[in-house]
DNA sequence: CAAACGGTTGATTAC
DNA sequence: GGTAATCAACCGTTT
């Protein structure tokens, strides 16, 4: 074909270095080739996507933007603020388009989305070209090669993936980019509906992404924070290419760090800096390499004198994970990311569990209130209010900064689920999913299924002590004052267990332990929510008990309800609450009511539900915003963000 | 078929 | 104060 005009369509992949796919554009040696990034409103409006990843996504636009103008001053990045599935067959036919390339995407709502764009494209005679370069193996491949099965596990990922081939050599930036065509616009912008809007509630002022498809100056920029109704970000943490490239030197500088590193051994409680590299959201953005950072890693690897660590815990066999995970969703689809109608998804009687559509056999993004206990135990988790300082300071550092430890995580991932509350895990993938800015579906879906021991970890005895395990990384507590400053001034023996202090020590320290965690009050912190060893106790017996029943999410059982009839009054509180030390007492009535309802076939269908918390709404103003999100009646979501309507 | 073994990252006690 | 055994006991794979 003479004379190709291409787009290339930037997604998870905001960088020039090392992009097989832009290799691929380039190599058509186009007439006209155009850098663009369709402004989709299912991330828009219907992911969970807060304020400090919402910078960090404009952060590597802009930086990206910048890097393509510096080689072509005539080019940028040119920001389409309309849905690609509207918008390429718009494009195609009016910028007489030959070629539409982009990096594959195995994410199970960028599947259906690039499915419809490649149709459209060839139903127009565009020649679609996909290269893959996200994963260290395409994820498809890497399924194919474990015998068509999920990789549920990490040495399955390390005898599937060599059988591919060699993890490809990092390819350099291009040095010149061509000029793009002429940029015409004689066709509709189609609006996109933007209710509901999942992310209406970090937003401080009106969202104004649709006003025209090449922004408010007409120039395809990047947007403003300020122009989407966001606040100032408060993250330090920032995106781009460049940064991220400058992050890569120096760790790779530091021979023995790189060499040696081990996962399991830095410290979850280091800050400023931090013990890990920091360059997780830069990877799932794509402003780096994940090739790159394997051969630069693996080069210092091999040319080190020393004793070098070894995957799984160094930092190459951090990126197996991360293949592992996406290979897993690329198996299993939508259902990866949920419990109901996951075929590997061990089913526990969580309490606050997703509501589900049986006619598209996804979550709505609802959940049911089982609890109100649990629900309480929620908010206050969320919110960094439970009275246990480590998972408190965990909490709002993931809140203000959209980063914490891996092994953070792990701590009030444990807490949530099969150690403490013993609430579903999707509650917590879903504040991940909005307050991290490395969310990353698979790994997040993949991550709390390790966790809470519902999939590839099943060692659930295994529990983190809010109190024994911060205390073998940060016996002064340093971590915990940085975050909690209440207690800033508290002898350090009291730090993780600050209700055991005596009053006079609350009063030199300037804060009294008191109360149930509303709010954030000054020179107040909470009591503890409840006893830790008690229910740490209660919930493993749960676990027990469910892991004896053997259900998975995709069970018959599980979906049409009778599952309780294999639970009678044990494991944890769900249907008696025996085990949940007393305090389930005066809400077993509720729950029966709730039961009746909970998973039945034909409900939520996204008809509107009462609220069954039995009116223990108020008294929460602070944080009630957030909690409608329980409560939405339109539009389903899969935990990948994105909404799917049901076909009716 | 049973037993042994490995599984990136627990807590507590004994030495 | 550091390392090792013990606690209770899960899964899936290998022998």
């Amino acid at each position: 074909m003479g004379n190709p005009r291409v787009i290339y369509w930037f997604r998870t992949d905001l960088r020039l270095h090392d992009s097989p796919a832009l290799e691929a554009a380039l190599d058509l040696n186009p007439e006209a080739f155009w850098p663009i990034w369709t402004w989709d409103p299912q991330y828009v409006y219907r992911a969970r996507v807060g304020t400090n990843r919402w910078q960090f996504l404009l952060d590597c636009q802009n930086d990206l933007s910048k890097s393509i103008t510096k080689r072509n001053k005539k080019s940028k990045l040119f920001l389409m603020r309309e849905a690609p599935q509207t918008l390429f067959p718009k494009l195609f036919k009016v910028w007489e388009i030959t070629h539409l390339v982009f990096e594959k995407d195995t994410d199970a709502y960028a599947r259906d989305r690039d499915a419809t764009v490649k149709k459209a494209a060839e139903e127009a005679g565009v020649e679609v070209i996909i290269k893959s370069g996200r994963t260290l193996w395409d994820s498809d491949a890497l399924v194919k090669k474990n015998h068509e099965k999920p990789t549920m596990s990490i040495s399955q990922v390390q005898s599937a993936g060599p059988k591919i081939g060699r993890i490809p050599r990092p390819i350099p930036a291009p040095e010149s980019i061509p000029d793009p065509g002429e940029i015409k616009l004689d066709f509709e912008q189609q609006q996109p509906e933007s209710d509901p809007d999942f992310n209406n509630d970090s937003r401080s002022h009106g969202d104004k992404s649709y006003e025209r498809i090449s922004g408010p100056n007409g120039d395809f920029a990047v947007p403003t924070m300020e122009e989407l109704g966001f606040p100032t970000a408060t993250s330090s943490h920032r995106g781009g290419e460049s940064i991220a490239l400058k992050m890569l030197d120096k760790i790779i500088a530091d021979e023995k760090y790189t060499a040696t590193f081990e996962k399991p051994n830095t410290a979850p409680t280091a800050f400023e800096p931090q013990a890990t590299t920091l360059l997780s959201p830069h990877l799932h953005f794509g402003s780096l390499s994940v090739h790159e950072f394997y051969w630069r890693v693996q080069d210092v690897v091999d040319n080190y004198s020393g004793k070098a660590s070894q995957p799984p815990v160094s930092l190459t066999g951090q990126l197996l994970f991360r293949d592992m995970y996406f290979g897993a969703q690329a198996a299993l689809g939508y259902s990866f990311c949920q419990t109901l109608y996951n075929s590997h998804c061990r089913f526990i009687p969580w309490h606050l569990p997703s509501k589900v559509d049986h006619t598209t056999r996804l979550v709505t993004g609802e959940y049911h209130i089982d609890s109100a206990q649990a629900e309480e135990w929620f908010q206050r988790w969320k919110y960094g209010l439970t009275g246990f300082p480590w998972i408190d300071a965990l909490m709002r550092q993931l809140r203000r900064e959209g980063w914490i430890h891996h092994l953070g995580r792990h701590a009030v991932a444990c807490f949530l689920t099969r150690g403490g509350c013993y609430i579903s895990w999707e509650r917590g993938a879903e504040v991940f999913e909005e307050w991290l800015i490395d969310h990353e579906t698979a790994c997040n879906a993949g991550n709390w299924q390790w966790l809470s021991c519902t999939a590839f970890f099943a060692q659930f005895y295994r529990c983190y002590s809010p109190i024994a395990f911060p205390k073998k990384w940060d016996k002064d507590g340093k971590f915990v004052k940085r975050y909690v400053p209440e207690l800033k001034d508290l002898d350090a023996k009291y730090i993780y267990e600050p209700w055991k202090a005596p009053i006079a020590d609350q009063k030199k320290a300037g804060v009294r332990i008191q109360g149930e965690g509303k709010e954030e009050q000054e020179g107040i912190y909470p009591k503890p929510m409840f006893d830790f060893n008690e229910r740490r106790d209660a919930c493993i017996d749960g676990m027990k008990k469910a892991y004896k029943v053997g259900l998975y999410g995709d069970d018959p059982k599980v979906i049409d309800g009778t599952w309780r009839k294999l639970f009678d009054d044990a494991g944890e509180g769900r249907t008696k609450g025996n085990t949940f030390g007393g305090a389930m007492e005066e809400e077993v009535g509720e729950e029966k009511a709730v039961q009746v309802d909970d998973g039945n076939g034909e409900e939520n269908n996204g008809a509107p539900e009462e609220d069954e918390s039995g009116g223990k709404e108020e008294g929460n103003e602070n944080k009630g915003g957030d909690r409608k999100g329980a409560k939405r009646k339109r539009g389903q979501r899969t935990p990948d963000s994105h909404v799917k309507r049901s076909k009716k």
